[in-house]
DNA sequence: TGATTATGTGAAACCGCTTACGTCGCCGTG
DNA sequence: CACGGCGACGTAAGCGGTTTCACATAATCA
């Protein structure tokens, strides 16, 4: 015995958990008297063992309180049995419960959950998914469709499946879950034009590297041109997703007559916010002016004027996306449901359009100059 | 060629990436000319590489779009860079944001989340922490400071740093970092005492699996019990933590009088229930009635009568956390700054004790029974 | 009963990267 | 000019599991 730190053959048989070296599984096979195969046969293939040695190990194995190592099978299998996930932030409820669930569902198919925020910014989340693919996740979950192209170029070519989600667009089809964003803000607004609505105002949330908002702002401006409708300049606004920015943004859409008889917020805080503001300043809603939301959080329903909304099960994207990874991996066909429901919400904020809509412009005009127009 | 799918010395000198086998480090090394632990230093030791062969090195490795693996590199660094945490949930913003801060902070240190949620479950907790240690976390993040003893067993026998957040306890000193829930509310409560409220309401959380509640709670009994004071049973209600339960508790307390003066609530979405509910029946606040909560989310300062409450700062919950635990997996003494501010949020829905606070009882006993009361 | 086929185990070769040592070339001294 | 020292690299032994393959032994069949 020279001064050798570690190397060599293992030698000092210890048959008990010494502090010094952790016990692996060559250490609960000597104590069971069976090969290292055998030990990694009881955990991986139970049947393929026969059941005498099977306690043997599981008994060789408690008393050492052995926990097999992850990384090393994880290098042996080439698996790592780990889903990366990028989302934009977690501030928002609505990726908040999709993670929770997203985990959720993960774990109880044996799957872990690394997790990271982009805050929006795409040269961040392709280090994150980069960091993810070093890591060796088995799979990677995104949200949106806009991603940096060296991101998708570096899963395809390692060949690392992929779901983006909360944007299902019917175009791709393939490697996306969730609510479509354009066909459900399309939905919505057609809803208030069948309320008679004609003259809108939109609270948006800032499309930048947000495809989600961009794709709703569609859905209203393509629900709108079918009736040969569009938005004022003056009353499209956007801005960041806080309940106070929905409170400003109302504000300048309401500065100058006439006012738009509904307004249509891109995200749930915008329109906690519109409201708050419309209801401070005395407007009746849905009396004089409807405003709806996207995407339901509890106090919408809890406000004095409950909010009409469009609920997203988000879970039921997450859940959706562990799904579709999951699947992947076990290399069956994911769901084809891969489309999430959407329903409207309809609560007080929104109601027919106010008959008296004429009672608008700054120098009262003739009134009814374009109520019930078209 | 037979039809050899992967097995055998691997032949086959191709220099370039081949679609076959992912090209690993040895590809690299032999595309640069040099031997696989100079790739490696590259990576980790750049400076004892000569400068040649470093960019030698690096070209080949962004020729063939080299993606190191980290399972293997875990393998032999006995490090995963990863650290694990369990949280109760993420629907609660505050636990969202402090994921997010910690995963922030991990990350601009080196280190990935892995992220799992216990749904207030002990048993479940301890099942996402074994699988964190087998998945090889270098450290474990956990919610409050009460767990299964086995979890903490777990963690200590294979030495794997963690620490307990959201419940500072000045007893235990080490492993917790955030606020102190029982002095924080210790000082909300006093400070409505100063305000000379002397009747409680308390509508708290379950304290089930929740050592923050009790502890929040305890925080409420002690500064009441200092003066002599205490929380009548018909008002001290408990439920989870939703607007709609903070509603129906409210109303539970209000059910008959006399009423409390002020009405403490265990939690911001709580205090936001109670608050509406109050305001919906026409109860003045803080006229008749002050109500105050716990935890600062933006609603708070946004409705008609906004909301008093403690600010918590639960992003610096997860960056002392992340910095608890890289400190300790560099072996440094972790930061003395373990506790976390809390400052109390002075809004409109708190104020003196009404002085009529008198026309109390059902059978309209004699006023000032017991209004300014010691 | 001997040949054949299941079935259960063990020996040993990896998985891809890190790192302790050993080697080699070059420079500075006595 | 030979030798010790030093730095840059290469060699190869792991890290702790998994898994292929060979090999017994037991069960099955002619």
């Amino acid at each position: 015995m020279t001064k050798m730190p570690t190397p060599g053959a293992p030698p000092s048989p210890g048959h008990d958990g010494r502090p010094g070296r952790p016990v692996g599984l060559r250490d609960v096979a000597r104590m069971a008297g069976v090969s290292t195969a055998t030990v990694s046969r009881v955990l991986n293939t139970p049947e393929r063992v026969s059941a005498t040695l099977r306690e043997r190990v599981a008994a060789a194995s408690a008393r050492l309180g052995w926990v097999p190592d992850g990384t090393a099978r994880a290098l042996a299998t080439r698996r790592t049995g780990a889903v990366g996930a990028v989302f934009p932030t977690l501030s928002h409820g609505d990726f908040a419960r999709a993670a929770e669930a997203l985990q959720g569902e993960l774990r109880s198919r044996g799957y872990t959950l690394l997790l990271a925020c982009s805050h929006y910014d795409l040269a961040q989340e392709h280090l994150l998914v980069r960091q993810f693919v070093e890591r060796g996740v088995d799979a990677v979950v995104l949200v949106g469709n806009a991603h940096d192209p060296q991101t998708i170029g570096l899963l395809d070519r390692l060949s690392v499946p992929y779901v983006k989600t909360f944007n299902y667009d019917p175009e791709w089809r393939h490697h996306c879950v969730g609510p479509d964003n354009r066909r459900a803000m399309h939905g919505l607004t057609r809803y208030l034009l069948r309320l008679g609505h004609r003259r809108f105002g939109v609270i948006a949330q800032s499309a930048h590297n947000n495809d989600r908002a961009a794709a709703r702002l569609q859905g209203v401006r393509d629900a709108l041109s079918e009736m040969g409708l569009s938005v004022r300049p003056q009353h499209l606004v956007e801005g960041r997703w806080t309940i106070a920015e929905g409170r400003a943004l109302f504000r300048k859409i309401i500065e100058k007559k006439p006012w738009p008889t509904a307004v249509i917020c891109g995200n749930a805080y915008l329109a906690v916010g519109a409201v708050l503001e419309a209801t401070a300043r005395g407007i009746a809603l849905p009396g004089e002016m409807s405003i709806v939301g996207y995407d339901d959080v509890e106090i919408m329903q809890e406000l004095p004027v409950p909010i009409t909304t469009l609920r997203i099960r988000s879970d039921e994207v997450g859940r959706l996306a562990a799904d579709y990874v999951v699947a992947t991996l076990a290399g069956k066909q994911p769901s084809t449901e891969l489309e999430c429901e959407v329903e409207i919400m309809e609560r007080s904020s929104s109601g027919p359009v106010p008959r008296a809509s004429r009672r608008e412009s700054v120098p009262r005009r003739a009134k009814g100059a374009d109520a019930g127009r078209r």
